[in-house]
DNA sequence: ATCGCCTCCTGCGCGC
DNA sequence: TGCGCGCAGGAGGCGA
């Protein structure tokens, strides 16, 4: 389940083979993945590669006038291999390189994940067309999280993963920003005092740069790994932790279901 | 407009 | 040790 970080530090660590190099084949095997990939994907040869960047979850490797739109779903990962590394069962797609001997793999096992393929302008494409600010940047602020969330019934934590308000907030970093801030993952997001709100803002800044810069201590050697900078050896205080101690106050934490998502958080110093 | 449920798919963990 | 079942999960789409 990549998350912002995963896919940051992915993006980073193919960024530096893949800018100002061209893709000289286009290789698909297993076209149906959310969506089935475009069919003139493969086509999308020989042109320079202008920049990697992202938005949200999704990769944007832009070719000029086209943009490849890549999303790793909760299973997906990029990797860069020596084209004669043989290929692994749920590699879908190889993008050759034309300078190295390179190819950058798409693996996805459970096929979550998509492929597309935009031209023009990429942000006025359906999927990324709606997205929130990103949660690293000047736009997401306390402020804008307080206004967004008033007469809003839904859970906090539903609110802070839904796109619409601000991307990237999966659900392990959703769990950890609402413990590190203090509030109940099932509160009503209308509820959220100002204070709260400016702490969960804080909070979600903080645990993704966390995860972040520990993925960069991965991106050595991003050749040939294995392509999964996965769950970065983060401590999580709640994820995962249902009837473990709370690291804070040892009170047993609790798992609950919101939204068909599990989420955890101590009672005692969540409210 | 908002909310909550459904769906896609495979690997894994658990129970027997 | 082996098998089969059920669950997990990002996020768009849809029905209420």
């Amino acid at each position: 389940m990549p998350e912002l970080p995963e896919v940051e530090t992915t993006r980073r660590g193919i960024e530096p083979y893949l800018l100002a190099n061209r893709f000289s084949r286009i290789k698909v095997r297993q076209p149906s993945l959310r969506w089935p990939i475009p069919k003139n994907l493969s086509a999308m040869t020989n042109r320079k590669i202008e920049s990697v960047t992202r938005r949200g979850k999704y990769i944007l490797i832009s070719l000029g006038r086209h943009t490849i739109i890549i999303h790793l779903g909760m299973s997906g990962s990029l990797r860069l291999t020596e084209k004669q590394v043989p290929l692994r069962k749920h590699d879908h797609v190889s993008f050759g390189l034309s300078d190295d001997g390179l190819e950058l793999r798409y693996h996805d096992p459970r096929r979550f994940g998509c492929i597309l393929l935009a031209s023009g302008d990429v942000f006025t494409h359906p999927l990324l067309e709606k997205l929130g600010p990103e949660p690293l940047s000047n736009e997401f602020t306390s402020d804008y999280l307080f206004k967004l969330s008033r007469k809003r019934k839904c859970a906090i934590k539903n609110f802070i993963m839904d796109s619409r308000t601000v991307v990237g907030v999966g659900n392990i970093y959703a769990s950890e920003a609402l413990y590190l801030s203090g509030i109940r993952p099932g509160k009503a997001a209308g509820r959220i005092s100002t204070a709260a709100s400016a702490q969960l803002t804080v909070n979600i800044k903080k645990v993704l740069k966390n995860a972040i810069e520990m993925g960069g201590t991965t991106l050595r050697d991003f050749v040939n790994s294995d392509g999964d900078p996965g769950y970065f050896a983060q401590e999580l205080r709640v994820y995962g932790r249902a009837g473990k101690p709370c690291t804070t106050c040892e009170t047993t934490i609790k798992a609950v279901v919101i939204g068909q998502r599990s989420s955890f958080y101590c009672p005692a110093c969540q409210s």
